[in-house]
Formats: structure tokens, sequence, C-alpha cells
DNA sequence: CACATGATCGCCT
DNA sequence: GGCGATCATGTGG
């Protein structure tokens, strides 16, 4: 696992926008996964700042999501950071090798959270796949399991910065690679910017 | 391009 | 003990 973001995603300068309020973070999770498309995740390793163009997410409704960890109320030390207020990052690991990472959202005590499934590289000569899968995009963002818990609010290490797309640019889909969640795969909670280069999925996903 | 498979280990039952 | 909110690589069309 790289100790440091790829070199493809340095920034010289803080990308223009506002940072999102707490209240826009507590909101309905499938609002906030719709603000976060287009928003920038940045990264700060020393006085070294990185980033990337979120542009594909998924929601998780929490205690009635057959596909959430926090499904019925299920409430563990990897979960935790779930069940705090929106705003705060939660990442775990799958397949014992990738890390994937999501934005919590609403209040305290209810486990909702976004997925970050892909980004794009902020020069359009670098790698438009590079942060094209929610493994990747910890990967070259250097996001590891101990930044769960965090606060994307106030903390030095990682940060949004808000750039919002416009509503016809948005693609909805079903979940990818949840299907052991019955019926719920099914659930059209996958949002992402129609004509991205960076999308991960099969085709038939990306129309 | 579509599909199949192996890697690898923390987490929960 | 079983199984993932995945990825890279391999095969075949």
């Amino acid at each position: 696992m790289p100790a440091r973001p790829s070199a493809a995603l340095a920034l010289a300068a803080p990308p223009a926008g506002r940072s999102p309020t707490r209240e826009l973070l507590l909101a309905p999770t499938v609002e906030v996964a719709r603000s976060l498309l287009g928003s920038w995740l940045l990264r700060r390793v020393g006085s070294q700042l990185y980033g990337a163009r979120i542009v594909e997410v998924e929601a998780y409704l929490g205690v009635e999501d057959p596909a959430a960890h926090s499904f019925a109320g299920r409430r563990t030390a990897r979960v935790e950071p779930m069940y705090a207020a929106g705003g705060h990052l939660y990442v775990f690991l799958v397949y014992g090798m990738h890390c994937c990472a999501n934005v919590v959202t609403r209040e305290e005590g209810r486990p909702e959270a976004v997925l970050l499934r892909a980004a794009e590289p902020p020069r359009a000569d670098a790698d438009a796949k590079l942060l094209s899968g929610p493994g990747k995009l910890c990967r070259a963002l250097a996001i590891a399991r101990g930044h769960s818990g965090l606060d994307l609010l106030t903390d030095r290490r990682l940060g949004l910065v808000l750039d919002p797309v416009a509503p016809e640019a948005v693609g909805i889909s079903r979940r990818i690679g949840i299907d052991y969640a019955g019926d719920a795969a099914a659930w059209p909670l996958r949002f992402y910017v129609r004509g991205s280069r960076a999308l991960s999925g099969p085709r038939a996903l990306r129309e």
C-alpha cells in the first residue's frame, strides 16, 4: 500500500469552490450523494496537496438497507464511524486487500453513508482510469483504514470542496458488487457523471 | 469487449 | 469457518 498519493494527483493550489457545511452532509443520503458528484476530494500529506473530482458514488441507506454494513442496526468497532454525524469518513477493507471510502450522512446515530466509487485526476493528460473503482480511488489517494472516523470538515489530511454538476448530467443505476443483498441490489442508488472516462463497472451501467 | 478466476485477510457468526 | 460495497489478468469472440 502506497504511503503517498499518486504524483499525478498533485495540486498546485486548492480548487475553486466552497467547503460543504455540516448541514449539507446531514441531509438525506441520496441528496448528499448527488451533491458529492463533481466535488473535489482533497488529500494533504505534509505540505503537498492532492485531489481528484468525484464522478461516481453509491448511497447506502443504513438499518433498512440489506447491502449496508449497518443493516438492522449492526454496530461493531468497524462500522462505528457510520454512526457518527454526517461529514465523517468511514473506511473499510474488502476482499482482504482493498479499502473503500465513504462519506457518512445524516445525524449522529443514524448510520447511512455514500460510497466513493470513482474520481477523475485533476489534469487531462493523466490516466483517466487511475481512480476508476472504490479500491483504486483509495490506493491512488493513499486512503487507509487508519483514516476511518475522521471528520472531513475539520481534518487536515482529507476534505471536500463542492463543485456541483448539472442535474441533467447525472446518470442513475443499480449498485455494483452487492448481489448478495437480494432485491436491494436493484435499488437505483448509484449516481454518476455521464460521459466521464473515469467511471467503473460494466459498460451497460455507464449509459 | 464479455466473462471467469485467483489473490488475501479482517470481520462476524 | 466462510465470505466479502474489488482488481488484475487471462481466455475467447
